[in-house]
DNA sequence: CCCGTCACGTAGACACCGTCTACCAAGGCA
DNA sequence: TGCCTTGGTAGACGGTGTCTACGTGACGGG
């Protein structure tokens, strides 16, 4: 945003984010990107050195992108941070699911490992949110581990689940009784 | 197991656990294992029709040792359910943090979703004691629910943990205490 | 006006990848 | 002996990411 919207680097971005919503992760070759923005396939090195950065630069849009969701569901409050957290944890999956090329992407290996991410920036404000509803729904409890916990929880339910292990395992068809079971593990039963 | 454990298909899955653990799980290309097997890049093909079903045959030799792990460290029972899953935990994370390389190629997208893997038998029996456990820790409780989300945890634990994301988010140095957080979580605080 | 500089993209080479196909050498069998 | 199957070789093909040399047009100073 803060670099001209116009011109080749935000372009690439606009096209990869464009392609792994509709295509899959699978097709984000460097030279398919550029092929799609009408580039040769040299032209993405003036901007990015490598291909697993223009990746990164993708995949931090998803970061960004999830944030927004979550944030524009939880709106400005009113609810109570267990019905909070109910919503951030749909959201969540919503994401991982609708969104699957591109969750996949934001969480592959190599790029994690690179370091190129930037997983600080790009993940731990939305983290820092959870953290602070997990407070205020167990404000006994140690915030950020149990944040880190149902963090790992919801992860690991949107990728068992997205390859069907957990179907597979558990003849279930419907994710929410998951994310309910996980959710009223790390902060207690919902009581109503 | 069944087929000769001679010849070239035994070397080749044998070299490429070798390769994997040893190396990490971007150098198990086709050519690779081939010329580590002292054979031509074309000769895997007639054993494995496509690189990915060579990598999943690898990747079954993985959750076999898994398993292999599990049940050895289980022993022959004696503790107390909620000690046994405290055990089990204790191994797939382990397991998912010493054999990084095989943990990883196990749960690769393309490899799951190409249904070569054969996820149901390679990994429903572990599951099979996991609910087993859990219906005994939790008697009042959906067991297979539980066993999932337990198991999605400790899998979210494993990926998140292994590349500092939950490290980063939390500032913690141990994953024995989201560990302890997760069996928590599901199966009631430990009564001591 | 003209020339140097520089940003930006092109084009081709390189090594490597997975797949496919034609070939070949050795062994068993009629 | 002749033939067919088995198991591996060797090379081609199109694709990939990276690197490097080369245009090419715009801009500013003499």
């Amino acid at each position: 945003m803060s670099e001209a919207d116009t011109g080749l680097r935000a372009r690439l971005i606009e096209v990869g984010v464009d392609l792994v919503t509709t295509e899959g992760a699978q097709v984000l070759t460097l030279r398919e990107i550029a092929r799609r923005a009408g580039v040769s396939h040299g032209a993405p090195r003036r901007y990015f050195p490598t291909h697993q950065e223009l990746l990164s630069a993708i995949a931090r849009r998803g970061f960004a992108d999830l944030g927004a969701r979550a944030t524009e569901a939880l709106g400005d409050g009113g609810a109570s941070p267990r019905d909070r957290l109910t919503t951030l944890g749909r959201v969540y999956l919503d994401f991982a699911f609708t969104q699957a090329g591109m969750y996949e992407l934001m969480f592959r290996h190599d790029l994690l490992e690179s370091g190129k991410l930037g997983l600080r920036e790009t993940s731990l404000p939305l983290f820092g949110v959870l953290v602070d509803l997990v407070g205020r729904a167990r404000p006994e409890a140690d915030a950020a581990l149990v944040a880190g916990a149902l963090w790992a929880n919801l992860h690991g339910i949107a990728q068992l689940w997205g390859w069907g292990s957990l179907q597979l395992a558990t003849g279930a068809t419907d994710f929410v009784p998951l994310l309910d079971a996980a959710l009223d593990a790390h902060l207690g039963p919902e009581e109503r």
